[in-house]
DNA sequence: CCGTTAGTCGAACGAACGTTCGACACAGTC
DNA sequence: GACTGTGTCGAACGTTCGTTCGACTAACGG
C-alpha cells in the first residue's frame, strides 16, 4: 500500500538496476551462497518478477560478467587508440584495469572470483572475451620486450603474473588506507617493469610515502582493517 | 554387503583422509556449491558418519585451511633457518609458496579462494596465521630494500602484489603445459626483483624457452587448455 | 471499448541442503 | 557376560533453494 516504489520505469534501466545490485550481492555472499531471494530483497523486485529479466541464476551471472568485461575491454581499446610506445601502452593497460577494479569493485570481484561458477552455455562466451583480452596483453608484452635487453622470461607466465598482481587487488584493497588507482597502477607497473630492487627508475620519480617514510625503523605490524593474504 | 571398504582404521588417519577428499571437492565445486553429501560420496563415509569427525561444514573448512596453512608456514620457517641474505630469503619464500601451490593444488585453492567463506569463530584463527605470514614477508622485503638503491615503493602494496602473483597461480596453472615449481618461482622472483624489462639479471641466467624461442614471430594465440584470465 | 502486450506479483512446486537422532557393531575392561 | 567408549550408519528433521504458474494491472493501438 501507500506509495509504490520509485523503481526505474524503463525496462533496460531496470535490468541494469538489477545487475548492479545482484553484483553487489554476489560479491558479498558469493554466487552459490547468494540466493535469488537475497537479490529480490536488494533490488525491491519480487522473486518471480526477477525472472522477467533473466531466465536463470546462471544467466544473471553471465549478464553481469559479460557486461563489465565488455565494458573494460571497450574502454581499454579507446585509450590504447593513439598510443604506440610499448611502455606507454602497458601503463595504459594497467591503469585501465586497476581503475576499473577500484571504481566497480563488486562487478570486478564477481568477474575475478566467480569465474568457475559460470557453466557451459555461458562459460565459452566469457572465455572468448577473456581470450581477446589476454592476446592483447601478450601483444603489448611482446612489443615491450622484443627490442630491449630483457631477462628471458616465459611470456605466458609473465603476463599471467601481471594479471595476478592486478586481479588480487579485490582481496585486500581498502579505500580507507590504500592508495587510489593512479598510484596503485604506477606501483604495479614499476614492479612489473623494473622490480622492487633495481635502481633504474626511468623518468618519473613517484614519491608515495612522504609522511610514513620512517616505517623501516618501526616495529612491524599489519593494519588491522585488512587481514592480509 | 560383501566386503567392507578398506578405510583407514586409525582415527586420525581417517580424519586426514576426509580432509584430503573434502579439499578436493571444495576446490572443484566451491565451498557453498559443495554439499556434505558430495563429501560423503567422495570419502566413502556416510553422511552422518562424517559428523563424528567435524561438527559442522564450517569447522571442516577451518580444519582444511588451518592444516595446510600451518604446514606451509612450518616448512617455510625450517627453510629460512640458515639463510640470512635478504635476496636468498626472498627466493626461499617464493619457492616454498609456489612449491606448495603445485604440490597441494586443491588445499591451496581452498585456502586462497574460500577465504571469505569462513565465518567468525574460525575466521579469526586463520587470520592470525595469515598475519604472521604477512609480517614475515614484510620483514624480508624491508631487509631487501633497506640497504639498496630501490624505487620508493609502498611496502604493503609491493608485498601484496607478490602475493597476487603467487596466489593467482591456481587460476591458470596447467601442469601439462606450464613450468614446474622451480622455474615458476624463479620467474616470479625475477619479475619481483628486477622486472621484465630491466637488463640487470644478477647472477644466474635461467634459460627457459629453448624450444619455443621463435614464438615472437608466430601469430598470437592462447593454449586452448587454459582460459587465461 | 476491446484486445494485445509488457511488466509484476503471491503462492506454490519438488528438490536439495546441513544437521540430528537413535540404533547398532565391535573393542577392551572388569 | 554386563559395561563402556569409539566408530558407523539409515532415516528423518525443518529449512531453504531455484524455478514456475496463473492471475493481475496499466498502457496503448485499433
Amino acid at each position: 500500500m501507500a506509495t509504490r516504489t520509485p523503481l526505474p520505469r524503463d525496462s533496460e534501466a531496470k535490468l541494469h538496476h538489477i545487475l548492479r545490485h545482484a553484483a553487489q550481492i554476489f560479491a558479498e555472499r558469493g554466487f552459490e551462497g547468494a540466493s535469488i531471494r537475497d537479490i529480490s530483497r536488494a533490488t525491491g523486485v519480487s522473486l518471480s518478477g526477477l525472472y522477467y529479466y533473466f531466465e536463470s541464476k546462471q544467466k544473471l551471472l553471465y549478464l553481469i560478467q559479460q557486461d563489465v568485461f565488455a565494458s573494460v575491454l571497450r574502454r581499454l581499446q579507446q585509450r590504447l587508440d593513439g598510443a604506440y610506445a610499448p611502455e606507454e601502452r602497458l601503463q595504459i593497460f594497467i591503469q585501465n584495469h586497476v581503475e576499473y577494479f577500484l571504481s566497480h569493485p563488486a562487478e570486478m570481484k564477481v568477474l575475478s572470483h566467480e569465474e568457475e561458477a559460470l557453466e557451459e552455455p555461458y562459460k565459452k562466451e566469457v572465455a572468448a572475451i577473456k581470450r581477446r583480452y589476454y592476446n592483447l596483453t601478450l601483444e603489448i608484452f611482446d612489443a615491450l620486450t622484443s627490442g630491449r635487453a630483457a631477462p628471458p622470461l616465459n611470456p605466458r607466465i609473465a603476463v599471467l603474473s601481471l594479471y595476478g598482481m592486478m586481479n588480487w587487488i579485490y582481496k585486500w584493497h581498502n579505500p580507507k588506507v590504500d592508495p587510489g588507482a593512479q598510484e596503485l597502477a604506477q606501483t604495479i607497473a614499476t614492479i612489473f617493469l623494473h622490480g622492487v630492487v633495481d635502481g633504474s627508475t626511468t623518468g618519473r620519480a613517484d614519491r608515495h610515502n612522504g609522511d610514513r617514510s620512517k616505517r623501516n625503523t618501526e616495529p612491524l605490524r599489519v593494519d588491522e582493517v585488512s587481514a592480509a593474504d
